[in-house]
DNA sequence: GTCTATAATTCGATAGAC
DNA sequence: GTCTATCGAATTATAGAC
């Protein structure tokens, strides 16, 4: 592998684990094996090394999104499986983790990719659950985009409560709870209440 | 205002800003109107100063949601109240913040008033849960515990998707999608699917 | 392309005067 | 309690040889 190649990967792996604020140029050359000339000879400065890393890290979750989703089931399925993909708890999201740091919120370059992988996401889920709706797993009455929305929240909170309690128990709590929710929304019309 | 008081002030804006990391003791100090020797009098260092800011943080934060969860109205309002609490989409959650802080994380003094926080919210939604349940609110077979994640995830996560758009719309959506899921769920028979 | 040398700045803290 | 001076290490580069 070249060195360029080692370069955002070694990068991708520190935003993930220190973000962009703990990330420093040392860092990346002691974990890629490179020295301090031949990182700045392949990138201008940290910034475009992390942005190279991050565009990286987005394409490579929403593909690996993108074929959970296109799955030969049921759209609820579907969506299940993508609730109950094997996750590192622990570590979080490569990409939403990047959104706690403010550097790359208030940079437009840094922080286009992840906006980009969100809405692909949130895009692709409620397109999903507007199949399902056809299908009559979910009410009509659901809103696409919110529920959309909520299932990304799901998973993204469920790693913060897994860090905050150092155990993937509440992840799976959080998964479960909403897959329990999920699942109780066949478009079946209810008795009336009372 | 006494120093002491303006240092831990100033340490919990600059924790929820820029993290533990990001924090340093000369911008504490700036923003304390403190000087170097001031600081290091009253905290013996960046760790215990730290210490402090997070165990007020949570205090606040557990504090405000426990008056939440105890106003004289349904389990179900009062836990759709709660997510729908004015909440500052784009600044995130003070506490769930730092769980991605890594030496937050790997020192059990700083991570435990943050875990302790959510535990006692998990706890506190459970037992609104439970409550419901006896009302007739939420169906008998929905798990309290995973439920409670589950809410606690989807705020945490609203807060991702919002700071990921620079937007307070994907915010509202993932609550709304909540609140949708969560009143779908009264314990009332639905009819037999077909 | 990669290396070493150098540099200005900041970090996290200590020392000691007042 | 607060201040200034100082410290060694790390940060984020730049310069220029090879």
């Amino acid at each position: 592998m070249d060195t360029r190649e080692r370069l955002i990967e070694s990068a991708q792996e520190l935003l993930w684990e220190r973000g962009y604020v703990g990330m420093s140029p040392k860092a990346i050359q002691d974990r890629a094996s490179a020295g301090q000339g031949s990182m700045y000879h392949h990138f201008e400065n940290k910034a475009a090394l992390a942005s190279a890393a991050i565009v990286r890290s987005a394409e490579q979750l929403y593909e690996s999104a993108r074929q959970e989703f296109a799955q030969p089931c049921s759209a609820l399925d579907r969506i299940v499986s993508y609730l109950h993909r094997e996750r590192d708890a622990l570590r979080g999201c490569r990409v939403g983790r990047l959104t706690q740091d403010p550097e790359i919120i208030a940079d437009p370059q840094l922080r286009q990719p992840v906006q980009e992988m969100f809405a692909k996401l949130t895009q692709g889920l409620a397109s999903l659950i507007v199949e399902g709706q056809r299908a009559g797993e979910f009410r009509s009455e659901m809103n696409p985009e919110d529920t959309a929305s909520t299932i990304l929240a799901v998973v993204q909170g469920a790693y913060v409560l897994a860090r905050a309690e150092n155990s993937a128990e509440p992840f799976h709590r959080a998964i479960a709870g909403a897959i329990s929710l999920l699942k109780q929304q066949s478009g079946v019309k209810r008795a009336p209440r009372k």
